[in-house]
DNA sequence: ATTATTTTTTTTGAAACTCAAATTAAATAA
DNA sequence: TTATTTAATTTGAGTTTCAAAAAAAATAAT
């Protein structure tokens, strides 16, 4: 259990120095103390307690030689980084039809990956808790782990939660709405658990472990069953007033448009979601000539127009809600994540050059795009950084002053 | 000319106490100390000496007796505020045919409000400053002050615009794209100037002055020549990635829909702004029917039918782009502002039961919808307090420690 | 080898901030 | 008058942070 931990004033409201100065080792992945000071602008003097505390309580470690960089002459630099061994963390993404289950440590190592299969369409809270134990029990045993040395769990899936309290409003994994579902698992697993928004997960992953270019206004959109989206400001999540209450597979791309699963018409969902994409294809022809999106893919393929004009309007409806989000927001970079994906028909060229069409142009550069086409490993490696973060938060904390 | 003042490491990272401490008696007007202490969650000692140092710094002043809210025994509390005659503060509004000014005192209240005329359209921007320069003077004299009295001179004007580095990337006052019109403005004026675009100045306006519930994330929409919008997060103006690039009026409502004027279709502007109602009630009839929005309005007051069609759709239209904010965004309220509002036909009830019948309907509280159909002197008021608050900001960092 | 130079890291001492606890101030109730 | 209550201030100590000085650890020069 999480020591209580008396937080003062000034840290209430800012990141401290601590967590600064272990967010810069995390990233930079090596760093001297010289550099930590630089990127963070803190003083050597300040940065040299901080590292003392953060090695005096496990959480980093010094690597002894250097990476090159240090200059010809004088006392060599000594990088720090993350200790691996810290702690042993498990992150979790629910789909439809599997629990997918990452165990790393500390930095994010992959120790174990392990999949169980689910029946598939939204469960009862506590079968789906059994499930939850089950997977994690497995992947330990895979590791040859036991359950108390799992610092903690994060577990991502689809629908609408407020990750602050682990309280799930909707999700496409439970039957019930408006549960609390944190202290649901609570009965069932003793370790600190968090439950987030797939989307957010994603955003999480590329937060810690992203390559290139580090963005800190920066838009997710995931297509899997439905379409969400996570939203990155100045490098962290932005919940909205309810926590995550927006369902970006709702805005509407037309007035009056097709019929969507919730019950309106227009959304962008009704457009893009694979069950809409298949009802087009199969009502039009009349028969179930499609049992899955490859299907009509590769129907696309193979020149079948009403395949290539379903799939075409589903492009342009889905540049359509991009250009939207960038119209709105200004993010530097859209990421779009979901196995779907692969199939290109909106992470195609035409797609992203029709939404960059939408944008008004103002003078400055537009998005990025990237394209992640993730399967559940990583969207539980999204789940693993999410857990790494509160973890580390919580222990930064408990790091007091120059006392050890 | 600002002083310049060193920042420490932590000053520039998070907002200082002292700024906590006056920001809690700007939004109270009246506070005691015992109250500041509770409402910042600093300790009573610490906002005893904070206080001891705004007054030095004549920041604020005490008001010898207290409010009635005081206990009925014991030592009477006594409240601080705002000292008004601290500085002089302009405000200056920029539209298409004037430039409204409002001159406050350090509190807001009003000093002097006028207005010149311009000659409308697109101005050169050394023809733009000299106007501002006279308004200003115009102004000063108007309310028997010097030009130099005053502490700080916001300008609001539509387009987009980084308020940070007061560039305008484009504007709907100014014939050039890409000026560096702070630098320009500097030349004559030597007070501190920001610029920002107005629709976040409107909600400035909100964060400084607004009365009731007070939201910490928000979108203001404006509505005038063009739509736009401004976006508080977390009681701070989210600006994008490039200062403030997002154009919320060209978002897309319709698949290949209205020709916009800027070129693109579909535009949410093609359908809500008065040029294109205009246009399409005089198109429509073959003649000019309609001279401004007024004759339209009362076209549809009085049962004409294409009026009603027109408004119609704009009001349908308006609906979905503020669902799709509402949907990407979560906010906590949408604050409609702009004078074209009084006419009604994008606040009414209407407008807004279709806005949350299009809004997934998370179990929570949808976002309350407020209309201003402020004037010209209101958005001035938002630009005084954007360099209140600037200048607040300022004079706060150079209070120094105890010493006086 | 020895000394000088360079660069990184650590130590030191002081300033700033913050708070809990004790104290003082200023009122009403008894 | 004295007790009680509440607000504000003072005091003393604990943290955090940094600039400047010192120490450490290397290479370059002699």
């Amino acid at each position: 259990m999480a020591k209580s931990v008396k937080l003062s004033h000034s840290d209430e409201l800012r990141e401290s120095s601590r967590q600064q100065v272990f967010d810069a080792i995390r990233e930079a992945g090596q760093i001297a103390r010289i550099d930590i000071a630089q990127v963070t602008r803190i003083s050597p003097a300040t940065v040299t307690a901080i590292t003392a505390d953060l090695i005096a309580a496990g959480l980093i470690e010094e690597v002894s030689p250097d990476i090159s960089r240090g200059a010809k002459r004088g006392r060599p630099r000594v990088a720090l980084k993350i200790r691996g061994d810290a702690h042993t963390i498990a992150g979790m993404k629910l789909s439809h039809h599997a629990i997918t289950t990452l165990i790393t440590d500390f930095e994010g190592a992959e120790l174990v990956c392990h999949e169980i299969p689910l029946p598939g369409g939204q469960l009862d809270p506590d079968a789906l808790c059994e499930k939850i134990v089950t997977a994690l029990d497995e992947s330990c045993a895979q590791g040859g782990l036991e359950r108390q040395q799992i610092s903690g769990l994060a577990i991502g899936m689809a629908g609408v939660m407020d990750a602050d309290r682990n309280f799930v409003y909707w999700s496409s994994s439970l039957n019930v709405r408006n549960i609390d579902f944190g202290s649901y698992l609570a009965r069932y697993l003793s370790m600190p658990v968090f439950i987030d928004n797939d989307a957010n997960l994603v955003a999480k992953a590329e937060l810690l472990f992203g390559e290139g270019d580090k963005r800190s206004n920066f838009v997710v959109v995931t297509v899997a069953h439905g379409v969400g989206r996570g939203i990155v400001i100045d490098n962290q999540i932005y919940r909205g007033a309810r926590g995550c209450g927006a369902e970006f597979g709702h805005t509407k791309v037309q007035l009056e448009g097709a019929l969507c699963q919730c019950g309106q018409r227009g959304c962008l969902e009704a457009y893009v979601g694979d069950y809409a994409l298949l009802r087009e294809a199969n009502v039009t022809s009349g028969v179930e000539r499609h049992k899955d999106l490859a299907s009509l893919y590769a129907a696309r393929e193979a020149g079948d127009i009403m395949a290539q004009s379903t799939l075409d309007r589903a492009g342009r409806m889905f540049a359509m809600g991009l250009a939207n989000v960038v119209n709105i927001f200004d993010p530097q970079m859209i990421l779009l994540a979901g196995a779907q994906l692969a199939f290109g028909y909106l992470s195609s060229d035409k797609v992203v050059h029709e939404m960059r069409r939408s944008v008004l142009q103002v003078d400055g550069p537009l998005p990025e795009v990237r394209v992640h086409g993730w399967g559940n490993k990583m969207w539980a490696k999204g789940a693993a950084a999410h857990a790494i973060e509160e973890i580390s938060a919580l222990r930064i904390r408990e790091v007091s002053g120059h006392a050890v």
